[in-house]
DNA sequence: CAGAATCCAATAGGATACTG
DNA sequence: CAGTATCCTATTGGATTCTG
């Protein structure tokens, strides 16, 4: 099986082709893609909005809510027993009074911002073209 | 404002730190944040497996149907006008009886795929840690 | 074939109040 | 401080039916 590699502009949709096919094959089981579930938990709300706080050092509770904002308590607590249970962070607490607890990124956590950067750089390179996209769009939805 | 590079492990990171400083700046706006828009379209259900459908060759509506599992209609004509809307994608309609529709990706929606590619590289490389984590931690909770 | 329209169930997620 | 618990609403998305 081939490493897949994104160093090479026209290797890209060939790499694809080849996991495509993998996947697609016989008795293809969604929940054994390994994608869908980084993707579903990049994609949701918060996880990449608290990686990218992480990334800059530990972070305790309450810095990381002030440091994203809106985010409730609630989601905040979900999304980082997801991220720890996934192994992207870990999470420390100090026996102190009141509770001390740090949540910081893991070393596989790290590895992630490679892809994510490379994601974001894409995001905001695009954002342009995305808006004018949009604008041409719904201009000619309007008009119809 | 520095470009965004990911080809430098050490730095992401910093890459991050500048992004997020810009983003946490006074008055911050999700909404006028670019990273979102893109996550939370890439993380949706259906649309990483349409474009890697489309990164093969055009489909036309049903192709597309077949090719993603289990997808249902009213999905895939949704998350293909979102594409479309985005300009990641183009729609054409050719004047058969019955008609015929094709998807295909634009150029924009091309120079999606490396960095798609990237993530799905590490999510491939990391599927087997990020499972061991999982079991680890569940492990670990129902212990508790 | 390529959708649009409608209905309905499940989930996500915000607000608030409480706890060790 | 660092959560937990409860309630409630909005969005997601599947199933089904209808149409040009």
């Amino acid at each position: 099986m081939t490493r897949l590699r994104a160093d090479n502009p026209q290797g890209a949709r060939q790499a694809l082709a080849e996991r495509f096919r993998a996947w697609s094959g016989s008795e293809f089981d969604l929940s054994r893609c390994p994608v869908r579930g980084v993707l579903d938990r990049l994609g949701d709300k918060w996880t990449t909005l608290i990686v990218i706080a992480l990334s800059q050092r530990p972070h305790r509770f309450s810095e990381v809510c002030r440091a994203v904002p809106d985010i409730s308590k609630r989601m905040l607590t979900q999304t980082l027993r997801d991220l720890e249970r996934d192994g992207l962070i870990a999470r420390r607490v100090f026996p102190t009074k009141p509770p001390t607890v740090e949540y910081r990124l893991t070393e596989l956590g790290e590895s992630l911002l490679e892809p994510l950067v490379t994601l974001i750089a894409w995001a905001e390179g695009s954002q342009t073209r995305i808006a004018a996209a949009r604008s041409a769009f719904d201009a000619a939805s309007a008009a119809a």
